[in-house]
DNA sequence: TCTGGGGTCCTAGGACCC
DNA sequence: TCTGGGGTCCTAGGACCC
């Protein structure tokens, strides 16, 4: 069996843990700059505030039945997430982290035991110990965990943990899952599912195994036989370094100064460093890209976009800044509003790997020390002590007008208590 | 006025090899 | 008329996820 542990509305629980009183209030939370609804309380979506959805289109909803907004904190959701898995480590030996707010449990090899009380209790105590509310799906693949955990959130009478696994419960809650809602049934397939008549999870299983692997390649086929309950997505509990890392923003107002962009992108490229360095991974290759409004369409669109090797793979800030800085002078176009801009990692092996030629290996050493130090300082008293100097000393030009405090990392953020 | 950010895997087709 | 056969590697784009 498998678990799926998923919070409930997560960004909204966490800013909830500090504002009691928005309990059973509608509460959203925006994506970066302000721009989107990107989770919402259960009474926010009941008043038809869409994933996704702009928030000047909401604005007239959000005025009138008073719901509070927050602007993303995601140093506040990554310590809750923390917090989270603390709890999750406690009942399953195995644990893989699937995103911010979702974590499998391996429950292989447990035997003869009541999952559903599992379920039931996992949730409860992770809502006392952490605040945050989850639903807990066991099953005996992960998509029908998936589909699981999904349940709870439909019943509260569940409690917060549902366990599935008798071959008649698992049908009738199939026949009941609208086909769309399925784990790795996406935008593109469910039109063409829905033309050939398939609008539950039921009827893509009673597909023939062939016709999915046709139309719909090999992931359709896993979804496929995970419904029938046969494991056909791996488990994977050890974090894998990425492969890419990227970090770009959009930005409050067009940037027309090649000055001004060359800080923003200095500090994405130094985010990037930082990346690479937290997973002992190096980079043989820099990509930066800085676009105007897409959706300005009246307008000349721009989008710039260079890749460029490095000589050596680095995980060094100063060569890293100093690459994209130049890659950005090569794209940069004088008179044009750039209003996102980013930097991405590529060919990225692990630091072990390097093979550090005669001529580079002193740098190589001495980089390496003051990016440690460097890390080590900014670790233990704050984000950004010490930065380079190109970056400027100020933030990304991102709008955050509705952020609350990092109530529990940083100490000079905690509201004070009369 | 205002529209997020960051990933993964799979596949088809081209380049290139003997 | 007829034009080999078989392989690998890389890349871009599609689809999906939260």
């Amino acid at each position: 069996m498998f678990a799926l542990a998923d919070c409930n509305n997560f960004f909204v629980s966490c800013e909830r843990v500090f504002r009691p009183e928005l309990n059973g209030k509608p509460v959203v939370v925006l994506s970066s700059n302000d721009g989107c609804a990107i989770a919402r309380s259960n009474e926010a979506k009941r008043l038809g505030i869409k994933m996704g959805a702009p928030l000047f289109q909401i604005r007239d909803i959000v005025n009138k039945h008073d719901v509070t907004i927050f602007s993303s904190n995601m140093q506040l959701y990554a310590d809750f997430s923390r917090r989270v898995r603390m709890v999750l480590r406690e009942y399953a030996p195995h644990i893989e982290v699937y995103s911010i707010d979702e974590a499998f449990l391996d429950l292989r090899g447990i035997d003869n035991k009541d999952f559903d009380a599992f379920a039931k209790n996992l949730s409860s105590r992770c809502r006392r110990l952490t605040g945050i509310p989850i639903s807990v799906g066991v099953a005996p693949t992960k998509t029908l965990a998936k589909i699981a955990a999904e349940l709870c959130k439909s019943y509260p009478k569940l409690r917060g943990g549902c366990y599935m696994h008798r071959e008649e419960d698992i049908v009738k809650v199939l026949k009941k899952t609208p086909i769309e809602d399925v784990w790795g049934i996406g935008r593109r397939s469910t039109p063409r599912l829905k033309e050939r008549g398939v609008t539950t999870a039921y009827d893509f299983r009673q597909l023939s195994r062939d016709w999915v692997q046709r139309n719909m390649g090999i992931t359709g086929v896993r979804t496929w036989q995970e419904l029938h309950g046969i494991p056909a997505i791996g488990f994977e509990s050890i974090q894998e370094a990425k492969h890419s890392i990227c970090n770009s923003r959009s930005f409050a107002s067009e940037i027309y100064s090649l000055d001004e962009l060359s800080k923003q992108v200095a500090k994405f490229a130094t985010m990037t460093a930082e990346k690479l360095r937290s997973q002992n991974s190096v980079c043989g290759r820099l990509t930066v890209f800085a676009a105007t409004n897409r959706f300005h369409s009246e307008e000349l669109q721009q989008y710039g976009n260079i890749s460029i090797p490095l000589l050596e793979p680095t995980d060094s800030t100063i060569e890293i800044v100093r690459v994209a800085r130049e890659a950005l002078s090569e794209i940069y176009v004088r008179g044009v509003g750039y209003k996102k801009a980013g930097v991405i990692a590529m060919d990225i092996v692990p630091r072990s790997a390097l093979h550090v030629s005669m001529f580079s290996a002193e740098d190589n050493e001495r980089h390496h020390r003051l990016m440690q130090a460097i890390d080590n300082i900014n670790q233990i008293t704050g984000k950004n002590t010490i930065t380079i100097a190109s970056a400027g000393g100020d933030n990304i030009l991102t709008r955050s007008n509705y952020r609350s405090p990092r109530y529990t990392t940083e100490w000079n953020e905690i509201p004070v208590i009369k």
